[in-house]
DNA sequence: GGTGAAAACCGAGACCC
DNA sequence: GGGTCTCGGTTTTCACC
């Protein structure tokens, strides 16, 4: 994991359609090497897929919210309950009052009140706390060019 | 924007890399068709670009946080002084008590509370208030297939 | 690890329905 | 809109360094 492994994980998370010769002109290696590097960044799991950005409002989900999940229970194995839930696009167990902290794009504030209704059906849920966003600065992938 | 392609757009999130020929067989059309359909989505900005899922914890950025952000004036016209911080991979203007809210990815606690340092530099910001995920139970796209 | 080239494969467009 | 065909570029693999 050098310079250029970052370079190219950069360039990707910019257009993951950009051809390897392209690739490997702004590194400075062949075709053939640059390939070979993402290849092995794939097998390692460093790149886990390759995927398209999509705008969820196309897509008839224009509201977000951050809802916090209070609970009476431990909800560190219930990852496949939230799963369940298609709206919530990310679910994390998170350290302070709350337990749970899940991201929601649903179409309306109506279709958000339904998953709020949803996640009480989550056994030990006791409570939510929702986040609605007005509107979304940016979302971005990891910064591949810090030190770390 | 039929049942068509909503399963397209699932299927390239799944896995951008899918040969026109095999994503058309999965919804009944043929190479080309599929081919006319997926730009046809990426030129009304439904798809937005093609990137790669990078694992975080591979670059060096295994801590995860969301920050809310309390300010005593209009954070509306800020975007690009949070963009600015490299760290910050979403920033969000909220309703509700704070102003914004932001996903930071750091290397340790110790560059999280340096990226809530850079963040009281931001002209407005009078208050954070940090919470640490502890476990990623998931992170996934837009689900494609909800009726909206 | 990297290079350069060969071969299989795929994307992009033209044409017709 | 969709199907079929074709061409040029791209991916992928290989022997060699």
């Amino acid at each position: 994991m050098d310079d250029i492994d970052r370079k190219l994980i950069a360039a990707l998370q910019r257009d993951a359609t950009t051809a390897y010769a392209t690739l490997g002109k702004e590194v400075g290696l062949s075709a053939g090497a640059a390939h070979e590097r993402v290849r092995k960044l794939r097998e390692r799991g460093v790149i886990r897929r390759t995927t398209v950005d999509v705008d969820p409002a196309a897509l008839g989900q224009g509201v977000l919210a951050y809802v916090m999940v209070d609970s009476s229970a431990w909800m560190g194995d219930s990852a496949a309950a939230f799963a369940a839930i298609p709206e919530l696009v990310e679910a994390h167990v998170i350290a302070g009052s709350a337990s749970v902290l899940v991201k929601v794009r649903a179409a309306t504030t109506e279709r958000l009140q339904d998953v709020l209704r949803r996640l009480y059906g989550i056994e030990g849920v006791s409570g939510t706390q929702a986040t609605v966003v007005l509107e979304t600065f940016f979302e971005r992938g990891v910064a591949a060019d810090l030190t770390g």
